[in-house]
DNA sequence: GTGAAAGCGCTAACAA
DNA sequence: TTGTTAGCGCTTTCAC
């Protein structure tokens, strides 16, 4: 029943060195059951000696939990997907601020590439999952639901009919926001430069402005870019608008490349931002801060999604109530390129 | 031994199912043992019908393997610590490349809080480590090699004794090449801004510069930033360095930021990069790439970093030679910042 | 307060 | 080719 030598101890060794069962070591070092205090002293004071670690697979073949959660990101971990990624910085808050509340939650966190197939999903020792943006059509939404292990995504899937619980900002509440800010600004017309409606947010971003030129009786003015989404594509959809008859003298872009296209290929044009056109983007990045003009973006704070999605799953996972939704707020910070008229000063 | 209906179903229902023993379940979903192809055939088709996955807890005590491997970068999944995070895109990039790596190798990949206590570190179900830019004092350095699991470092400890594989880029080397080019630009006299010594690259970069200022034979300037270094700190130590009897006329920074910083700052004094002095960072980052004048700096394959590092752990984990350390090449992309003279035009 | 023993679900050596 | 069975290392129920 001993291991010999030179192998990690097992908890046999441990019982057999301490002159107590097993189920003492373990009672003993769980802190679970009743152990005499000075066994329980000696027993933990033998393991140290020996250095003896109980084997996590055993644990968590026993308890059924591995206390792990996997987090899949839109393009991430796909093998020469790097300039396919949104903004970076986006990304690492959402991932960095995950990680620290999945420690401080007893969590370890699996980064799963975005083109896991079916077998290895299957094969994943984990008790829950966030999807980052999902379309809908991801393999951990289907495989998981399967075994019974839940499932938080951050804004919802567009398609297929599972609904799982869920994280976002108010994407459509916000673009609406910015609206009223050109305007605010004396922009009459904004349009809005869009990924495709796949991602929720984008769709949720396109619905409010339909929406809101209804209301306001102007045509709405979309361009719904193919994928994969480029600044040059950016670009030249805004050039195509401004050739319009009745062109638009702002633009809304769904992420911060798309917003730089706009202001390099509008600059191109000779035209001047904040004063010939207003630019924002529905997601700030740090390159947005730094260009001249600074661009007017959405702060969602990516940050409070990512701790957010692992709070709730954490919450799920050990069978917690939660509620199906949650909003995090969003910030408009105001830049150079809407900043004009009478409150050109700053906002 | 059969489960009743509602939970997954084990092995045994399989097996029960198909009319076979558990064995020849096993060996026909491994294709490891010799089965009649149309036993296979029939255990497969039942195993998809009832909709059976192998539990991966069992297999990995069994196997003693995880096929998981966890990554570590500095400072990451910390509450908090997001400001403190160096350059996204570099970590992004390194992490992306990382995580594609491995799913290519069959591994998944853990992202290991940089505050993981030592319980944690015991508890990890991993088969390997790639710990990126440590100082040496990591709880995963001194935990994992007891439990006889591989660690592969990305650049190399600078405290403490213990010796890991890693995969590093040529810091030095692209200092002095960086050295050069100011001097063929026409600046006289480089200093450096760096942050603490405890990183390796950190290290490399200063002991590189002291030496060729010493074969110059020129005073180095070097200025080490207490933690946590900013833009705010890398500028303040320029305008020192610029307030000498013998000032520098250019400017070698550790990573982006603090070139930012060592820019913003000068450009307050009055100074104009790259006609009165010179600017270039150790580490490439977008924003280098945004602000006016463009920022020279190194490009060192954050993904070549991060790949690497995985295909040489796996190589380890799996029993394969590798060699103890190996060089990632780097390049110099010569920016607005110090492009003058009659080189003016490019490089 | 302590220990014997029955699993957790799987793999693989060995037998048939 | 297929089945029996002994582990992998741990937790936990139930006696003592």
């Amino acid at each position: 029943v001993y291991n010999s030598v030179c192998m990690a101890p097992n908890i046999y060794e441990v019982a057999h060195a301490a002159g107590v069962s097993v189920t003492t070591v373990s009672h003993a070092l769980s802190g679970r059951g009743r152990v005499a205090p000075a066994t329980r002293e000696r027993v933990l004071r033998i393991a140290e000696q020996v250095g003896y670690a109980a084997n996590p697979h055993a644990q968590r073949l026993v308890s059924g939990r591995s206390r792990t959660l996997a987090i899949q990101i839109a393009g991430f971990g796909v093998a020469g997907s790097t300039e396919f990624l949104p903004d970076a910085a986006f990304f690492l808050d959402l991932l960095n601020a995950a990680s620290a509340r999945a420690a401080e939650r007893g969590y370890e966190l699996i980064l799963a590439s975005y083109d896991l197939d079916p077998r290895r999903a299957q094969s994943l020792a984990i008790d829950g999952a966030v999807v980052v943006d999902p379309s809908g059509d991801e393999v951990l939404l289907r495989e998981l639901p399967d075994r019974g292990i839940p499932v938080v995504t951050t804004s919802r899937p567009t398609i297929g009919s599972m609904r799982f619980p869920w994280v976002d900002n108010d994407q459509g509440g916000m673009a609406v926001r910015a609206f009223e800010h050109f305007v605010r600004m004396g922009y009459r017309r904004p349009a809005v430069i869009a990924t495709a409606r796949r991602r929720s947010y984008v769709a949720d971003i396109i619905d409010a402005y339909v929406e809101w030129s209804r209301r306001r009786g102007t045509e709405p003015l979309v361009v719904e870019l193919p994928e994969p989404p480029s600044e040059a594509a950016a670009g030249r959809a805004a050039r195509r608008l401004l050739a319009l008859a009745e062109p638009p003298d702002a633009f809304y872009a769904t992420y911060d490349r798309l917003a730089l296209g706009v202001l390099r290929e509008t600059r191109r044009m000779g035209l001047d931002a904040p004063r010939d056109l207003g630019i924002a983007s529905a997601v700030d990045g740090e390159v947005l801060r730094w260009v001249e003009p600074s661009i007017t973006a959405a702060d969602i704070k990516p940050g409070l999604l990512g701790a957010g999605a692992i709070s709730n799953l954490v919450d799920i996972v050990e069978g917690r109530p939660v509620s199906a939704s949650v909003i995090v707020p969003s910030r408009l910070v105001v830049r150079g390129s809407t900043r004009r008229g009478r409150d050109a000063g700053g906002v």
